[in-house]
DNA sequence: ACTTTTTCTTACCTGCGGGTAATATATCGG
DNA sequence: CCGATATATTACCCGCAGGTAAGAAAAAGT
């Protein structure tokens, strides 16, 4: 809306590096703006499907004019893949500053990764074809992806000996509880009537009911602290840069 | 192997019948083939990477050759996917067919179904993006896809009705569990150690015990038939066929 | 006001892959 | 052995979408 620059034309040149920040932060606006152009209409019609004119025109630009902030169309898919595995990223550092149970963190994982699915970066996590990417970037996804199955089945160890989840095979859990969660970014509409909170809530509750221990402690039902009130949201954090050029 | 007819040429003409039946066969089982070698490279690496050239190749035939069993990729395809969920129709009717609990035919069901997950067809269903398809196919996929869909809620409905399964709701329930063996067909690989068994067992325990009611009877905990082994495995009969022809 | 750098546009190239036409070859019925 | 039918091949078309080159337009720096 508002073209003035945060330093006025009419100050001395006392700082040089405010208008040199202010492009650099306009670049990455633009370059965030393509990429949240492209998640959704890669999620819409199929990163196939979608041509890079398509996506240029959402943006009342041209084309070539995409190629002044990517490589090319698989490079925006892999950001995009990106902007997704950072918000888990995030969210997992967040948890493990934190303390609680096994099952107390899977539980926080599992809610904030249901919630994570019903957004469009979210979704990308899994709705995306690791193998349009290049080989290289192909492995940093496959890594992460590695990394936050981990988390999964680290949570439910951890909680097979603290007590909190009874014995099970973790590997089969966390595929079990991982898949049910993934395949939210699969049918989640956002005219759908079932609110991300709602579902994240059940999910929780579903995915984790049979894995409490009820041999020690007495069955745990709802969320150990608040006796009835879920957690309203959790603020994700995050939105790291990358900073590699493109040329 | 044998390529003797079964009425030897030297027979009289008394029944024109079966060398037509028998052309029609060894069609039928041409068209099978190029399903199964469709199925397999569109898995391997994805639908749009697939040429057509590939697939006949693997067949030690040529492209245009197909084009005499298929109108085109998409139509492959989607017999592909028809495979698939003609197996999953047929497991639904020997269960509707068969009698038990709401919980029991729905874990009869999560076995059949993860097994099929690991089956080429079975994981066809959940790997295909049914944009690929012709409006008209893909109305024909949504609608199959909603019939499996209601199925699992109808059989969690019931079991809340006859007390096997605790008070939930159906359609998140469903969505939970479906999600979880979806997901068995992106990640299951064949030669990855897990047996199709193996993981059918499992996921029928892990993804049911948290539905079993515990209030009226005691906990169902394995199948309440047999006490300990579960069954060992359940043939999927099936393979109706179209027979639309081509041209 | 001039130069320089960044950003964007118009116009084009190019390869790939689905699909088709014309034609050859095997198979079948007689 | 001969026509008819199905089945396969070789050669081709063509539309599309990713990517590029060259230059205009806009900002930034001085």
């Amino acid at each position: 809306m508002d073209s003035a620059p945060p330093t006025p034309p009419s100050s001395p040149p006392s700082s040089p590096w405010l208008p040199f920040e202010s492009r650099r932060r306009a670049r990455d606006e633009k370059r965030e703006a393509v990429l949240r152009a492209a998640v959704q209409l890669f999620l819409e019609q199929g990163y196939h499907r979608v041509t890079l004119n398509e996506v240029a025109e959402r943006l009342n630009i041209t084309k070539p004019a995409l190629y002044n902030y990517f490589r090319g169309k698989d490079e925006i898919l892999f950001e995009c893949w990106s902007m997704g595995a950072e918000l888990v990223d995030s969210v997992i550092t967040e948890i493990n500053a934190g303390s609680g149970s096994g099952l107390a963190r899977l539980r926080k994982l599992v809610h904030a990764y249901a919630a994570l699915m019903a957004t469009d970066f979210g979704a990308s996590l899994v709705r995306f074809d690791l193998r349009d990417l290049t080989e290289r970037n192909a492995a940093v996804a496959r890594a992460a992806k590695k990394r936050i199955d981990a988390t999964f089945r680290d949570y439910i160890a951890a909680g097979m000996a603290d007590g909190s989840i009874k014995a099970c095979d973790p590997k089969l859990a966390a595929f079990a509880i991982a898949g049910s969660l993934n395949w939210i970014g699969h049918w989640y509409r956002r005219d759908g009537g079932l609110s991300p909170a709602a579902i994240a809530d059940e999910f929780t509750a579903r995915l984790t009911e049979g894995l409490a221990a009820v041999g020690p402690q007495h069955t745990i039902k709802k969320t150990p602290g608040a006796p009835r009130r879920r957690n309203p949201r959790r603020k994700t954090t995050g939105k790291k840069r990358t900073g590699e050029g493109t040329r």
